[in-house]
DNA sequence: GACATTCTGGAACATTTAGTCCGAAACTCC
DNA sequence: GGAGTTTCGGACTAAATGTTCCAGAATGTC
């Protein structure tokens, strides 16, 4: 028979660890890291107070742990969106329509934890996160136009740089429209403009033959 | 000689009003609406919480009031950046270096009020107004690329609406990224190259001979 | 100079908030 | 079954926060 996965000694816990981090990073992408109390968390995540302090200590580090399993769930979908199609156009695509999705999810906040939320949190370790993880997002979109180079979907000249920040700060835009209110419908069709735009040749460059 | 300007009754303010709005403003801006307490206003503000309280309500009142004059002042200068110039290009060029400069002001918290702070604030009335005020300046942008056709700098066939939205979302994604900390140098470089990028031709269109 | 008016400074208040503490409960190990 | 361990639930505390209140000060009006 199987061995029981070693169970830890004293009362066993009376919810789930990674469901109360889901539930609580809704709270903080809906109100923001000052507009969450304690009450709030604790009314969420299904659990008392004590233990909310005893597992996840207090309220700053329970964002961070939040807003690094947040990044990393968003990081590889868009790794899989940037790198599962085979035409750099539809990755493009991709890409930005992910941003859109997730920024207009049924049940979720409008918006997004990262680009809405987390720039305002006053915490040096928070800001320093965030450039990480918007260097890493720049470096993946990158990759991916050298792959179209090497795939010879465009030129070699292509800029890859200054296009891919401009994908990111598309990607970006979408993402404050939406928490602004813009309708999931529009912006998915203007997630499917952005990315032919950014395919353009630049002008005097030959179109390239696709 | 001339009349005095009406001094009205009572004791006069020892402060200057729009001067404090200015003030407030600033709080606001880099503090977030939740991250801001009365303490904070009244500090800065140069008033007693009696006459912040007398004179501009309550905190949300504030807001709201902070909210509408920050709007007009950067809808004003986003007007005079669009249609100053003659060139079309400079015309995008001078909107999208506005939003940068505006958004890594020195002395000033990087980011916007209108763009990173007010959509997090959960109230119908600013919600309602970043709508009424986004549709503003989709319009002012809609209306330089219409100016843009008539001079004949762009086709007629320019996809004037799908355009301009991408316009303001790159505007929003280089304030975020500001809000992130990019410098003020990476960011204009990028809004030189998105205002290049939005006036590329489509696929298959003949450029434009400028 | 008396009065009405408007603002000021600070005290006062009720509520909310982050964080702590402790006895009781639920489990494992022996 | 008892000892040891971990979590639970809720009471508790100290500080903070938004808002109100009031006596007094500084002005115009008559």
């Amino acid at each position: 028979m199987f061995q029981n996965v070693a169970r830890p000694r004293g009362r066993p816990r009376s919810f789930d660890e990674s469901d109360a981090l889901k539930k609580a990073t809704q709270v903080f992408w809906s109100k923001g890291y000052d507009g969450v109390t304690i009450d709030d968390l604790v009314a969420v995540m299904g659990l008392g107070r004590s233990s909310l302090y005893g597992i996840f200590g207090d309220k700053r580090t329970l964002f961070l742990r939040v807003l690094r399993a947040y990044a990393e769930a968003k990081g590889a979908r868009a790794a899989k969106a940037l790198f599962s199609p085979p035409a750099l156009r539809d990755s493009l695509a991709g890409f930005l329509r992910h941003a859109v999705e997730a920024a207009t999810e049924e049940g979720s906040a409008p918006g997004c934890l990262m680009v809405c939320v987390a720039p305002l949190v006053d915490d040096p370790e928070v800001k320093q996160f965030l450039k990480d993880a918007a260097a890493a997002g720049l470096a993946l979109v990158e990759r991916r136009f050298r792959d179209g180079i090497s795939a010879g979907e465009i030129p070699s000249d292509f800029p890859v740089t200054a296009r891919a920040r401009q994908v990111l700060d598309l990607a970006r835009g979408l993402t404050m429209h939406a928490q602004m209110g813009a309708s999931r419908k529009t912006l998915l069709n203007d997630a499917e403009e952005a990315a032919d735009l950014v395919l353009l040749p630049r002008r005097g460059n030959a179109a390239p033959d696709v």
